[in-house]
DNA sequence: TGGCGCATCGTGCTG
DNA sequence: CGATGCGCCA
């Protein structure tokens, strides 16, 4: 018996029916812990093992970096030698690089174009508001998310114009059009973009499809029901003419509908594709019958496209437990010396344990409590390392060398060490870059400038743009990091930080930053040059040359997928703190939901939009993480905004089944009265609310 | 130009 | 309560 058929005959008859359905759409429908990882990895193996394909030929993808990296291993275990060259797996945002970076010509952009990351997005917009009127943080907000609204519905601003109803919304499309203008002036893309212009691009342009029509014959796709407008899409488009993908996905675990996804696309599937197979997953591999249970109970709640019902062969295991806590303080303590204790009861490692809540400053708290236990834990979600000063500065520095046609970055850093450029040159500079339609960086060296400014302006901004070109051709004869290093150290990066740092322990591990930083450009420049192969026969290939490749991996920087690798390598014995949706996809064996209170989950903002069925949603992912234990708290009081608030207990405890749950810290009967009246006193809150 | 102090506001989730 | 941001003063 061949290695894929051994594989395949451990699998369950459903698994093993939609491994096997390779010749048309299918569409597996996977209930939490039902093995689907193991149905997408086996029937890669199947694929390229039993039906002769190349693996070059297929392509995986995921949403998260995290998956995708889970995804490669495994399939990385079963392929064996060359037999997975050229295997995608990634992530749709990367997948969506790789394609604009293979279709750059006919996209209108130059080799070497920025990224932006939200926060770049949020400072274009808000320069271009500016120019309109007064603006505060939160129209900012509205704009932007109107903006990545319709570039996940793929509207484009001309429709968008035409669509927008109110005044807001006229005056948001106004922007969008601009902000897009600018991002192509800049030579940049934005986050939505990796998705929005593959797929503007396919519809334009029929050659450019079907080159990679012809590149990707076989795909899957993870998650389905996170997927948005474009991203169906970007999938339809390539797969229209074969017909052969498999996608997987869970409505109850549809928990990104705020961000743009349209789990009906789960249904719209079978329309555009009626010979579609469809097959459920549903037992469970995971959970004890009182988890699995309640999950079930709770999920009932939520209206239904596909019915499902999860079942399992495993024991009931031990009731659920619900511990009530005086405050937010006494919960994180709770949680910490519930871990402590377990740990030992049950013998257990620190990673057996998770702990999961709705929101990230949830976790300060516990950290706080888990330091004073020594308990060993990985706080994840860390957004905190790009959001830095510092590296923001650096990526600005990496951006400008790579793309000079990028005036963000040009502004954050032109400053930064102090060059003496002040907003009076600046003003003019831009003024002058404005009207000859070139780049501030280009202008820095127009003769036409010299009118413009003075001669000790134009020395200081010469001294930086010289700085840079010079940079720029020593990588350019292969010395990019080295030189990239050399430049730091030349604008003395290290000093600027010792004058602003109010420590100098500060400063240092600022610029420590800043080193690792580029010690991870270096990592994988050397490690893996191109991820994922060209095209072939692509006229508009991009070079592989070095700062080529300096370029892929500031954008791989910028999509997080280089960096978490180095965490997840340091996957030491530590307890795992999460937000409720980083958890998708994991299993732990002993799991802690906190924060089951009402204004928290469901949070408040669903209650208003009503939205709740996605917090429903929410708290049966987190319910469906845990294998043998689930533990769920709530505090009777919490301080908000650093006032002490009454919280009321989270609705969807009520929802699950009484029998299988064991209370702690309730008192019994007049405590239930309270949280009715509690709740009820919400009502009348939220009634009026409502009246104004 | 820089440093400090006060005020304001938020704190849901991701690539 | 904390972080950020702005404005005022040196």
């Amino acid at each position: 018996m061949t290695e894929i058929r051994d594989r395949l005959a451990k699998l369950n008859p459903r698994q093993q029916e939609a491994v096997r359905a390779i010749d048309g759409p299918c569409l597996v429908l996977a209930g939490a812990g039902s093995g689907k990882t193991s149905v997408i990895t086996t029937k890669i193996a199947y694929l390229v093992q039993e039906c002769g394909m190349k693996a070059r030929n297929i392509a995986a993808v995921t949403f998260t970096n995290k998956a995708a990296r889970e995804m490669k291993e495994r399939v990385g275990k079963m392929l064996k030698g060359r037999e997975g060259h050229g295997l995608i797996v990634s992530t749709f945002h990367t997948l969506g690089l790789t394609i604009i970076r293979s279709e750059l010509k006919t996209l209108g952009y130059k080799p070497g174009f920025s990224l932006f990351d939200t926060d770049d997005a949020k400072v274009l917009i808000k320069e271009l508001m500016h120019k309109e009127a007064d603006t505060d943080a939160e129209q900012i907000n509205a704009v932007q998310s109107q903006i990545s609204t319709w570039k996940n519905d793929l509207i484009l601003p001309g429709a968008a114009l035409s669509y927008a109803e109110d005044e807001d919304a006229q005056y948001a499309a106004v922007i969008y059009e601009a902000y897009n203008r600018h991002l192509k002036a800049y030579n940049a893309v934005d986050f939505d973009d990796l998705i929005l212009l593959p797929v503007v691009v396919f519809r334009d342009h029929p050659e450019a499809l079907a080159r990679w029509q012809r590149r990707i014959h076989y795909m899957l796709v993870d998650e389905y029901q996170d997927t948005n407008i474009s991203q169906y899409l970007l999938v339809k488009m390539l797969m229209q003419d074969r017909q052969t993908f498999t996608v997987v996905g869970d409505d109850d675990q549809s928990i990104y509908a705020w961000r743009g996804a349209r789990p009906e696309n789960l249904v719209t599937l079978g329309e555009d594709f009626p010979r579609l197979n469809l097959i459920k997953l549903e037992q469970n591999y995971r959970s004890t019958g009182i988890i699995l249970r309640a999950a079930n109970t709770l999920i009932a709640n939520n209206p239904h496209v596909y019915e499902k019902t999860l079942w399992s062969q495993m024991d009931d295991g031990d009731p659920i437990r619900i511990i009530m806590n005086r405050n937010e303080e006494a919960e994180a303590e709770r949680v910490a010396g519930e871990i402590l204790t377990r740990r030992i009861k049950e013998s257990a490692e620190w990673r057996d344990f998770a702990v999961l809540y709705r929101g990230n400053f949830q976790a300060r708290l516990l950290e706080l409590k888990l330091q004073h236990y020594q308990i060993p834990y990985k706080l994840s979600g860390g957004t905190s390392f790009f959001g830095r000063n510092e590296i923001k500065d650096a990526m600005a520095y990496l951006r400008l060398l790579i793309n000079p046609a990028d005036d963000n970055a040009f502004l954050r850093i032109v400053n930064v060490p102090r060059r003496e450029v002040g907003p009076g040159t600046l003003e003019k500079l831009a003024n002058y870059a404005t009207g000859r339609e070139v780049s501030l960086y280009a202008a820095c060296s127009e003769i036409g400038l010299r009118e413009q400014l003075s001669e000790r302006a134009l020395d200081r901004l010469g001294r930086f743009t010289h700085t840079l070109d010079r940079v720029r051709r020593e990588m350019d004869a292969g010395q990019s990091i080295s030189a990239i290093r050399e430049l730091f150290r030349e604008v003395d990066y290290e000093g600027w930080l010792y004058q602003n740092a109010s420590a100098p322990k500060i400063a240092e591990r600022r610029m420590a930053n800043v080193w690792i930083l580029i010690d991870q450009l270096e990592k994988s420049i050397s490690g893996n040059p191109q991820e994922v192969e060209e095209v072939e026969g692509g006229e508009d290939m991009v070079g592989d040359t070095e700062t080529g490749d300096v370029a892929a991996a500031i954008s791989r920087l910028v999509l997080r997928d280089i960096l978490e690798q180095q965490a997840e390598e340091d996957d030491s014995d530590r307890v795992q703190l999460l937000t409720l949706h980083a958890s998708k996809g994991l299993e732990f064996p002993h799991v802690y939901v906190m924060g089951l209170e009402e204004d928290l989950l469901p949070h408040r903002n669903s209650i208003e939009m009503e939205t709740v069925e996605e917090e429903r949603r929410l708290a049966y992912v987190g319910i469906t993480r845990a294998r043998r234990t689930l533990v769920l708290t709530l505090a009777r009081q919490r301080k908000t905004y650093g006032e002490m608030m009454d919280c009321v207990p989270s609705r969807f405890l009520d929802e699950l089944p009484p029998e299988d749950l064991e209370w702690e810290g309730r008192a019994d009967k007049p405590q239930d009265q309270e949280k009715k009246v509690a709740r009820g006193r919400d009502a009348i809150a939220g009634l009026r609310s409502l009246l104004g």
